[in-house]
DNA sequence: TCCTAAGCGGAACGAGCGCCCCGATTGTAT
DNA sequence: ATACAATCGGGGCGCTCGTTCCGCTTAGGA
C-alpha cells in the first residue's frame, strides 16, 4: 500500500518481519484477545517496537487478516479453476478447517470484535467476488442447489468454523461434512413442506 | 440445591430475585463479558449486594445457565412427545434461534470461556440424555439419517447458533435451515463419493 | 573510526473490571 | 418502641492490558 518514503534500517526491517510472523502465529493460536506484550515477548522485542511498526493493535490484526484473506482467495480460485463443480465444496471445507488452526481469521470472519467490511473494504470485496464466482460455477455445474446466494454461503462458513472449533478432532468433522454437503446438493425447496423449517 | 438454613430477610429475597432476573436479561443481551457493576446498576443495587448472593460472577452465570438449560430440556421433551418425527428439528431450530436472543446460553453451549460439563455436570447429563432420546425417536420415525449420534447434533447446534448470530435477520435464516434439514434427512452415506467431503 | 539520528526496550500511565471491606441502614423479634 | 443482627452500597485494592515516553543503543554514511 504505502510505499516506504525511506528504506527501513536493516535491524528495523528484520524486527518488523519477525513481529508480523509471530503475530500471525499468535493470533492464529489465541485469537485477537492476546496481549501485545505476549506477541512482543515471543518476537523477542519490546512492546514499544511493536507499536512503532503498527500504530495500534487493531492495525496489526488488520494487516494479518488482509494477508490471510488474500491467500484464501488465491487458493480457492485455483481449486475452482481445476474443478468448477467441486470448487465451492473445497473452499467451504477449507474455511471450516481454518476454524481449528486460525482463530484470528475465524473471529474476523464471524465479525467477533471486528467489522471486516468496514476495516478492509477492498479485501472484503475481493473475497465476496471470488465467492460469487465459484458459487455460480458450482450451480452451473449442478453440484449446488440454485436457490442460495453468497450471503448464505458466508453464513454457512461461519457455522462450519464454529463447529470445527467446537470439535477439536478433525476426524469427527467427517461425520458432519457429509450432512452439510448433502444439504447443499439437495434439489431446491419443493412445494411440499419437506425442506421447510418451522420451529 | 442447598436448602436455606435460615429464611432470607424480605428485602434480601427481593433483591436476590431482582438480581437474578436482571442478570439473565443482561447475560442474554451482552454475554458473559458484561461487568458485574452493569448488572448491579440495572438491578438498582450495589455491587456488594450481588456478591453477597452469588460468591463469584461465575456462580451467577452458572445459576442462570442451569435454569435456561432446564427450560430448554422441558420444551424439547414436550415437543418430541407431541411429534417424535419433528421433535429433533423443532429442538434444533429452537436452539438456533437462541443464538439471536441469548448470547449467554450460546457462549456456554459453545464452550466459550465456560466448561459446561465441568461446571454443571448434572444439567449437562440431563441435556445430553434428552438429546439422545429425541434423536433416537426421530431416527426411528425415519426423519433423520441414522448414521449420526448425539455429539454430531451438539456440533450442529453450535454451528447453527453461530450462523444465527452472524445473521441478524431471522428471515434470512429461513434460507439456510432448509439446507441443514435436507442434509439431516438425506439417506446415509452411500458407496459412491457423493456425500463424502474431501477438502 | 566517528557522528548522528533511527531504532530500541521496558517502565509507567490510565482505564476497565472482579472482588472485598466497612460504616450506614433497615427488617424483625421482643 | 427498641435493640440487634442481617443487609446494603459504593469506594477501593489489585491486576490486566493498550498505549506512550524517554534515555540508551547501534546501524551505517562520511
Amino acid at each position: 500500500m504505502t510505499e516506504k518514503s525511506r528504506p527501513l534500517r536493516a535491524d528495523a526491517a528484520r524486527n518488523r518481519a519477525r513481529v508480523l510472523q509471530v503475530a500471525y502465529e499468535t493470533f492464529a493460536e489465541e485469537g485477537a484477545g492476546v496481549p501485545i506484550d505476549e506477541i512482543a515477548r515471543r518476537a523477542g522485542v519490546g512492546a514499544g517496537t511493536v507499536y512503532r511498526h503498527f500504530p495500534t493493535k487493531e492495525s496489526l490484526f488488520q494487516a494479518i487478516v488482509a494477508d490471510r484473506l488474500q491467500q484464501v482467495v488465491e487458493r480457492a480460485r485455483e481449486q475452482a479453476a481445476a474443478d468448477p463443480g467441486e470448487g465451492l465444496y473445497a473452499f467451504l471445507f477449507h474455511m471450516a478447517e481454518q476454524g481449528a488452526t486460525d482463530l484470528g481469521l475465524t473471529e474476523a470472519f464471524a465479525g467477533i470484535g471486528f467489522d471486516l467490511a468496514a476495516a478492509l473494504p477492498d479485501a472484503e470485496k475481493e473475497f465476496t467476488g471470488m465467492m460469487a464466482e465459484i458459487l455460480t460455477q458450482a450451480q452451473r455445474a449442478g453440484t449446488v442447489r440454485s436457490d442460495l446466494d453468497v450471503a448464505d454461503i458466508k453464513t454457512l462458513i461461519v457455522g462450519l468454523q464454529a463447529m470445527r472449533r467446537f470439535r477439536g478432532d478433525s476426524e469427527l468433522m467427517h461425520r458432519v461434512y457429509p450432512v452439510i454437503r448433502a444439504g447443499l446438493a439437495a434439489p431446491d425447496a419443493s412445494p411440499d413442506g419437506a425442506t421447510d423449517a418451522s420451529a
